[in-house]
DNA sequence: TATGAATGAGGCTTCATTCAT
DNA sequence: CATGAATGAAGCCTCATTCAT
């Protein structure tokens, strides 16, 4: 019968629960999809998580902190915070066409508070990544002087409306080049 | 018992749904407690509504027609294409603020088709109102040179963005000039 | 559809609330049995009670203040306070027979607030009754002297067993008389 | 992972059992907790006892019976039948403040015949047990003459109520003195 | 037009029981 | 013997929708 161990069958839960999520968000989910996808039974997905919110508030955790982690790593590597920027950007892209309905979306509107937890850790973290890169790039003399805080905080909000239009409408393809052209070079004319 | 006509019940039940979604997004929201907020029976919305959707949908057009329409007046009296970008981004974040939920948020996962055609027909009158700025702004030297549609779909997704973060972080008070500042001048140095 | 007004419908689930968890008794009673019993959907009973609970506290509380008023109607004709106790007694009995499962059982179990209020009420007034009953026969000469609040609560359990031994026990015949007797007079013989 | 005889594996699953049984009856028992409280597995508790009816039955048969022989005993010391009626309800109350839900409550819902029958079976030994005390009371002419079958069924009743009324008020703190006194003195004053 | 009681499908969750290891 | 993951039936409850009045 238990083919699994415990932890394999957590992960294909979480994995399950990722999936159909992602494609019909919190409340068009339920648990019987989510168990049917993962090979389990109704009753298994309670072994493993307190409820739906449980399930998702963990599948969230997991979700966004794979995806720092990711970013963070791949900022590292970058030698200028152009292209950090960029890398940011191109990460947040393809991270929203993986996980439709994640990141972002609903579990808002149930205002739980396991997720709002989880969601602020992370923004926080992404937050300061970005206050670095700026911080980086002012000191650098490739940015220009600006408060970085309020710039942070506006680039997470570009950064959440590329995410989000893309899961509100899936034929839009934003290249991660236009969108940091815009943000680093802006749109007024530069003075010659 | 004053009777209200029908108009005067349809609109009151319009207003009732667009508090009500406002504050607790489509899946969370009863019937019964749109008739209650409006103070009409249960049977009552459905006179005036094919169903839940068809409220739903109506209410977005409603919306977002009024909400178009507002921003290509206010568009109109600005003088320069700086000034009407600024002005199309206080629009969204003020109607953000105000409809916190609705403007973006579900009716999404639902993929109700009439939402669909309702959201498209929005965001193409948008992106031809950014469009039309930006053109403008090539055309007198303001802004650079640059493909104006994709420039337009970056910024449709920014402006997403901000709308969007307001409505997940109650406490974020993006202003609008930060936020049109990195739009119109972007992060890098400007050589001088 | 509804062929009853709102109180009627109450009534009737109530009525059949009281049929099956008589039965039954709680927790294996379902509310779709209710429902079926009762001649409604299962919404139907959502309708005029909150939950499982609420209806099993609402019909525990018609029942034992109409037990109450009965009782308390009942010994006002009395003579003397022998044919109070008895009349108590009598009344027991017959209340136990009628609603088996609900005038003591089970709630017990679960701990319900709203059942524990509604059942201290009813064994304070009970208790009232019986002091007075025996307060008059010492009085009167006729019962011997004793600590009234101690033999009322020792009489309160006595009827407690009647009825309970009804409940477990449906072919135990308990008589009023057998049992008043041997509260009144006792096991020992009289010293003459 | 010392292991256990098979043995004591059931003696301490049935020690668990009267625990968890006595503090929330049989419904609202759950065989997981059983188990935890013994030391086992689920599935452990299943090699020992065909289903939770089962465990039930046999807990309440073995308590049950070492009542009746803990009573037997006592009784057997007593000199005189009041005496012997005394230690009879101080034994019932006793158990009945010890294994409180057991004893009387639940299960009867159920209607389990595994159950019946283990309970006719006491109540017919405590029967027997009262009986001869009334017949030997009244041999001896301390007892006054009465139908003995009828005056026993009523006792029985009566340390009924006593053990229901502690199950129900855990405040409540019936003596064994006050209860005996009744029951053998009655209320009605002694003519001298 | 308006009411609101009624419906019933369907969601979440629990738990006795089984069985591969 | 023992484990504990897995099963799945069944219970409670919600809510969009209908319809007799």
């Amino acid at each position: 019968m238990n083919r699994r161990t415990g932890k394999e069958s957590k992960e294909s839960i979480l994995e399950a629960a990722i999936k159909v999520f992602s494609e019909k968000g919190y409340s068009q989910t339920t648990v019987r999809e989510v168990a049917k996808e993962a090979g389990i039974s109704v009753g298994g997905v309670y072994i493993y998580f307190k409820n739906k919110e449980d399930l998702y508030a963990t599948l969230l955790n997991y979700l966004l902190k794979d995806f720092s982690d990711r970013t963070k790593e791949t900022v590292k590597d970058m030698s200028g915070p152009a292209d950090a920027l960029y890398a940011v950007i191109a990460m947040n892209l393809k991270y929203a066409r993986r996980y439709k309905g994640i990141i972002i979306a609903e579990g808002r509107d149930r205002g739980f508070k396991s997720c709002l937890d989880v969601k602020k850790r992370f923004f926080k973290k992404q937050r300061r990544l970005i206050e670095d890169i700026i911080k980086t790039g002012t000191a650098s003399g490739k940015f220009k002087e600006c408060n970085v805080k309020t710039a942070a905080r506006v680039i997470i909000g570009i950064l959440r409306g590329f995410v989000f239009s893309l899961l509100i409408d899936s034929t839009a393809l934003y290249s991660a080049e236009d969108c940091s052209n815009i943000i680093l070079n802006g749109l007024l004319r530069r003075k010659e």
